[in-house]
DNA sequence: TATGAATGAGACTTCATTCAT
DNA sequence: TATGAATGAAGTCTCATTCAT
């Protein structure tokens, strides 16, 4: 868990602690790569730089690693968005804004971009990991937008629209991001372009959902 | 076993008189529940009613089914929306309207929904249908819906935004159906409100890019 | 089941049909030489003539093999006991001296000698398996022992002892026969006489149940 | 590791004076439990409070400890026989109703009740081990039993019976109380009734040996 | 054309053993 | 002496693919 534990005794031991995270690391480039199916735990253990019998002494199996590796990186996030609308000054549609430009960074840079991609192929062979990312992730930025939205419509700014539809919308063009930019932007000549992708998002929507015409 | 060297995409479309319908959409059915790598021949084979070698009297191999059963539905659809784009009469917000309510259609039903899934999830292990669906699907569509866009601007119906990023941002809501739909909303107590989730896109989206109050 | 099943049509299916036959001999060889954890399956295929990959279309696992081996056998003598007991005629001593001779026949010899060192052996690794054969094998000898001790002391021809124990005390030397044999006799100069162990077995224990000095 | 070139089985009896007792007695558990090859190191190693590296400070491998554990038990018992026989007065028979007694005694119990299956069970993977049993523990038993009923029958006692056969016919009641207690009274309802059985045992076995009555 | 028995490469996982500390 | 992290060989089991019938 923490980052740099003690280690004023045990100077050999560094190393135990440190393996988890290494394995992991590499476990993500690897699955990155080749799927949950096609990943070789020789793989894994060889970019980590260990050998595959020491892989079972952090994790129990496969499914365990990958698992993890995904529980890990998606707790990480969640806390951002939320220190974020509970300094919120200005109006919704501000926040909102500011919501989409951050999201929209992380979606789109590893190791975020691949997620998608994994969770969604990977949703049949692991429901309870569809699952646990709905919950975690998905159901909790869901909520956080939802209430903003009822705020913004209470305050008389926004449109009255289901806030769920609307959070949903908010998503959509973001989730886009990530699942175009690793599937088919490889095939593209040319690049996706993020900026100009969500700066169009937040034009259209905002001014869909509000009353007013929003600043920009 | 071919004769033509190169495995080209093309030759998905042949074998049209071929029986083996049944073996596709015996396939289709296993690809959809298990995924590429946890599809078993076995499987595919007994649901079709044939034995596991009669699978090689028509395809090559385990790849060969998958490639050309993604390539036959994707064929499939393509010409409805170019029909109807050349028959639409009225204002482009109408047009738009009527195509996302019929491709919301299409894609929330099976088989269609449950492709975005497996074409996202398979993207590594076969980037080459990736790129086939990209450039028939994809790419495609993006450029009726750009066409759309860029003579709604030029009427002065639609405000003047990238139609790439208009395109896209048309998609995103209706990508998201499927992806939720297969992936979370089993894990979820309510069901999805398709009708509403489109409802509320256009509405919110068409606003969005219309300088006048788009008509209901 | 069927030594020479319906082959009228179907020729090349009596591999099909003779292979369990075939793979539990091997196994049996190799479990006996090995023990269960030390038998590899390719010694098993190897010595049934067929890749390791086959014994899995006739078996679920190693277990399965082992557990399946034990049955076939443990079933097969069961009949001869019962027969001989009902078709007795004359004294109960004498009926108990051929049901001794039979069995250290049979006991003494492959495969059965094998078995009670593979079922010792294995008693922890599988319990359900020594249950079972204590259910077929032991107390099914028991019952019908525990029968004939009881008519011969109701006759007055065998002393009152406890039937369960003389059951016991009659089998225990005949167990005897077999671990002897595959445990110790290999290490020993002279071969084991079984001969006379059965036949001083019968010597004394008939002498020490009967009332009167038994025949001869 | 040994500077001793031959593991010759004397070797067993040395180390009388190490610690490592604890571990012998953690491997004794652990072997009864599991067997010798699903035992693991790892339990032993745990059950005795140590490190698994230690172990191999005491030990060369996990079959050095099998074989010294075995040793070690074997050893201990086998004074108790010999000073009986030797300070017996009385009958002969009384002699035997007195070692049966002890013999069932010692091994009804634990830990002794665990060695027979263990041999008989790791007698193929340990051969040396059986051969080193029969030597120090079977053969010498008999030759005790044998000289006994040889004087028997000099002191007109017992009847002529072949003494190897007698002393096989005296032990096999005994050895079958560990294997039916250790294998097969886990799936019965009701108790192995021990004392029960030793008494018939001796009541039937003495009658059977004798010229006259024995008494009781 | 159709079968289905057989193959064999390859994957995950275990665990006795080693060695730096 | 003691540790315990690391190793790597070996074993079971799976399954796409082949081929005799």
């Amino acid at each position: 868990m923490s980052t740099e534990g003690d280690h004023s005794l045990v100077r050999w031991r560094r190393r135990k602690d440190a393996r988890p995270q290494e394995l992991l690391e590499a476990a993500f480039a690897v699955f990155v790569e080749k799927g949950f199916a096609d990943a070789r735990l020789d793989d894994i253990a060889a970019k980590a730089g260990v050998s595959k019998g020491t892989i079972y002494l952090y994790f129990d199996s496969k499914e365990a690693i990958f698992k993890d590796m995904i529980g890990r990186v998606a707790d990480a996030k969640l806390e951002l968005v939320s220190q974020l609308v509970e300094a919120h000054q200005g109006s919704f549609a501000a926040l909102l804004r500011q919501l989409a430009g951050l999201m929209a960074a992380h979606i789109a840079q590893p190791p975020l971009v691949h997620f998608p991609r994994l969770i969604i192929g990977e949703s049949r062979r692991f429901p309870e990991l569809a699952a646990f990312y709905l919950e975690s992730a998905i159901s909790r930025a869901r909520k956080v937008l939802m209430r903003i939205v009822e705020r913004g419509q209470e305050a008389g700014e926004f449109r009255p629209i289901p806030p769920r539809h609307v959070a949903h919308l908010f998503i959509s063009p973001l989730l886009f991001v990530p699942i175009y930019k690793t599937v088919f932007e490889p095939h593209e000549p040319e690049a996706f372009d993020l900026a100009g992708h969500v700066s169009a998002h937040l034009d259209i929507f905002l001014r869909g959902i509000c009353f007013q015409e929003p600043p920009q």
